[in-house]
DNA sequence: ATTTATGCAAATCGTTTGCAAACCT
DNA sequence: AGGTTTGCAAACGATTTGCATAAAT
């Protein structure tokens, strides 16, 4: 099913003339078996073998690889997930307000593609280049609520 | 026309059991005087009789009270913006990942309405309970495109 | 063999907090 | 007077970085 992962991401990572490490790999399976954007501190947790600092490097580097992904949530931690164009799955983010996770959630393909079109012609008016859009609820989980 | 908007403020505060003193009036008015959100550096450099400390306790004060919102970018800093009910002018933000700057836009109302609608259900499923959404632009703002 | 990545510990920097003085009611 | 807010300086904590060693090509 995904062999190929880890070929998609060798890929990206040559491209940007970057090597693909133990500790890059182990960055990777963690997130591959996550159902939601992780903290850095979930991520260690994941895998005991992985340095904190090096992990911090190799979330930037596989970020500007394009491999991984960085939300910002409500809280003062950074969030990972593995791209959209390597798990082939668009989708947005529920956020807690109260305890700061974040879930992931789909709408209707008709509602993004009306999406898509008014944000595109909102960015042309301002001269604005986009490069992705964001689409979050802010609100209480079913833990929190 | 605006002569409300303070008045508006202190019932938020008064609600909250808060004073409206001189410090939180300041940064009312700075950001009422703002085009987009802005950095707590761009606030202290705007009035400079505002003391950092204060400032930051202020803008969780104001924003436990829904009198200002705390807009999250991509880069490390908090922005703050007027909350929309006391502006009347819901809008989202165009975030530039090159230099952070945040600008807002508009989507028209039937793009607004389909989205609320989709988003709800999303949320629904979830057993999630919606207090906001985020739509934001990520990408190149007109100086650094 | 040479370049690049790792991991520890120290530094960085936006933000938070302790505390005594100033303020409001 | 009694409780809040202020402002300075010190503390905090997530993230970044210096440097000597280990890994990758």
């Amino acid at each position: 099913m995904r062999t190929d992962l880890h070929t998609g991401v060798a890929d990206r990572l040559r491209e940007a003339d970057q090597r693909y490490t133990r500790g890059r790999r182990s960055l990777v399976d963690v997130l591959e078996e996550a159902t939601r954007p992780l903290t850095i501190q979930e991520i260690l947790a994941r895998d005991k073998a992985l340095a904190q600092s090096s992990a911090y490097r190799n979330l930037v580097i596989l970020e500007q690889a394009e491999v991984v992904h960085r939300v910002v949530g409500t809280d003062e931690f950074a969030r990972y997930e593995l791209a959209e164009h390597l798990t082939d799955h668009h989708h947005h983010h529920l956020i807690c307000s109260q305890c700061g996770q974040v879930a992931d959630f789909t709408v209707p393909p008709d509602v993004e593609e009306a999406l898509a079109g008014a944000l595109g012609r909102a960015a042309e008016v301002a001269g604005f280049v986009t490069q992705d859009h964001r689409l979050d609820l802010i609100g209480q989980c079913r833990r929190c609520a």
